[in-house]
DNA sequence: GACATATTTTGTCCATGACAAAACAGCAGC
DNA sequence: GCTGCTGTTTTGTCATGGACAAAATATGTC
């Protein structure tokens, strides 16, 4: 390989800004690229390596201050050492490591196939699980738990890229054929949904398992997938008449933008629509928010909670 | 709504990059923002909007330095007026004022539920357009046409964001229950292909297609969805043993970084393999490509190019 | 232990200067 | 006409070094 990196392919790799990099630079000694003869900065791959250990333990909490002057060797030994060295979690995002422990058979099973790239065997086992023990099972227990380990496994290194991207699609084209088949009219008293995420969101998995849910619940939904910009969602909300407005988040956001990114939506909805986010929330983003006029706030992390929601409305509004 | 915006947020909703809003201001006194007390940049909403109105003309080929000191009305006027100023097309990204011309009646009546954000009337209509004219002649038709239509009504300001996103959602929740349908045993002598797009790239819908036609024509093909870092597409052609390598362009992609990854991908992929792109393409990326002992390039537009490369492949192959 | 306050850390922003790649304009020739 | 080659202008990105607010930690008090 042996490639040289400019500022700009290392922001776009590891999701850390060109101004960051050379104030690290500037602060701790780290990164120090090599110039050209112009005073460009070209980083090397071991750099780029090194930098994107760095950013993972900085996502599991650990301080720039602490780890970016280490070397490939040290970051390799924290990332394998589980506790992070926060001593009070301070509101700080969900610990990251989860604590797994061998959830559902199907996990490894399905597992395995993602080990050994093979799309279509991991097709079929997906769709034999939807047969044998049902779309509702699978939604609630099994793919929580393997979307879980499937994130985890990518950021240990134990798979690759493209091996997380086959999961992410292969559940998706299963879920899409599912939700199809699924979809029922409209029961009398149900909430009409539009289901979406905010820009910057990458992960669909959550949308899609919340469509499935509502869609088993007979429930009018409408997906307008990933990355909406605000005022839009806003503006869609009206145009497409909906009750709800649901959002999922995967969790690779930044916790500030979050909380900012829900309020501004509280405060433009109607207050007879509802806000209604899940997923991976980081802590602390909703309970303080109990402001005044602003449309009601549901938070659901799983999906028992979700369906009780609409149980909850579908017994107000039959009052 | 009359708030103020940070740069950060100017450069998220028009992805203009904050050094190029510095340098305008400084170059041509636009955007002109106010400051606080430590002398960071708040734009206005109108400022904003201009902005917008900026990027649009800019995307379609005007230059910053005509369009940047224009006020809101000036452009409006030059969005209306069809002409790109561009004398010589200079191999630019392919005129983005396409011909248009009424294709289908079908197209009509989709952008007609799109305009009314009928989430299910739409899915219906494509629906029995499959079932009345088969998928292998709306894959052709129908929705490159659409797609387009829908793109250009974007940029004109007719429809908004959301609406764009119904259409693609619907259409992908149509299309991947189409192919799971269609989806067969490989034949015999059929490549197996690959498919998935660069970083970067947002158009899903192209990939989608490839995998319909595909699927059709008994192809065995894996997708791994949009954004698969060019590394990654190396290491996952080998590792699910393909043939075929293909990628999707949605025509929003800078013509430059276009053709360097295509590059990359020649010298890296095995002379056995071949790269098969598709989409928009920006004009020139591939003409000038005929190097030394890379892997073989396909080019393919357009449906009937890419099961005509199809049925060329089984041919040469079943020698 | 919980809470309020001081201190450090950290990311983003600013101004200005520089330069290469891209786009354009002008001009020769078939 | 349109092509291909040249020089000039435009344009986006990168560099430097300083500054500051928000977040996170440390410290002190009850």
């Amino acid at each position: 390989m042996l490639r040289r990196h400019s500022i700009a392919d290392v922001e776009r790799d590891t999701g850390i800004s060109k101004d960051t990099l050379r104030v690290w630079e500037r602060r701790y000694g780290f990164p120090d690229p090599a110039r050209d003869e112009i005073g460009e900065r070209w980083y090397t791959d071991e750099q780029l390596a090194r930098l994107r250990q760095v950013r993972r333990l900085i996502d599991r909490g650990w301080r720039p201050n602490k780890v970016v002057p280490l070397d490939l060797n040290a970051l390799m030994a924290l990332l394998d050492q589980e506790p992070p060295p926060n001593s009070r979690p301070a509101g700080q995002v969900k610990a990251r490591t989860e604590p797994e422990g061998e959830p559902h058979p199907d996990v490894a099973r399905w597992m395995h196939w993602v080990h050994e790239c093979d799309a279509a065997s991991l097709r079929q086992a997906m769709e034999s699980a939807l047969l044998t023990d049902g779309l509702a099972h699978v939604l609630r227990e099994v793919l929580p738990a393997m979307t879980r380990r499937v994130g985890n496994a990518w950021l240990n290194g134990e798979i690759a890229i493209h091996q997380e991207h086959l999961y992410t699609e292969t559940t998706q084209a299963v879920l899409r054929q599912a939700i199809a088949k699924v979809r029922q009219s409209r029961m009398p008293q149900s909430p009409r949904v539009l289901l979406t995420t905010v820009p910057d969101e990458h992960h669909g998995l959550g949308l899609l398992t919340a469509e499935a849910l509502l869609a088993l619940d007979a429930c009018d939904t409408v997906s307008l997938g990933l990355q909406m910009p605000l005022p839009d969602i806003v503006t869609a909300a009206r145009d497409f008449e909906v009750q709800v407005v649901g959002l999922s988040f995967g969790g690779s956001q930044n916790p500030r933008d979050v909380k900012r990114a829900i309020q501004w939506l509280r405060e433009r909805l109607g207050p007879e629509q509802i806000l209604w986010v899940g997923g991976r929330l980081p802590r602390g983003v909703v309970d303080d928010a109990a402001s005044e006029g602003q449309c009601a706030l549901w938070v659901s992390t799983d999906a028992d909670d979700m369906l009780h929601k609409v149980r909850t409305w579908r017994a107000a509004t039959a009052q």
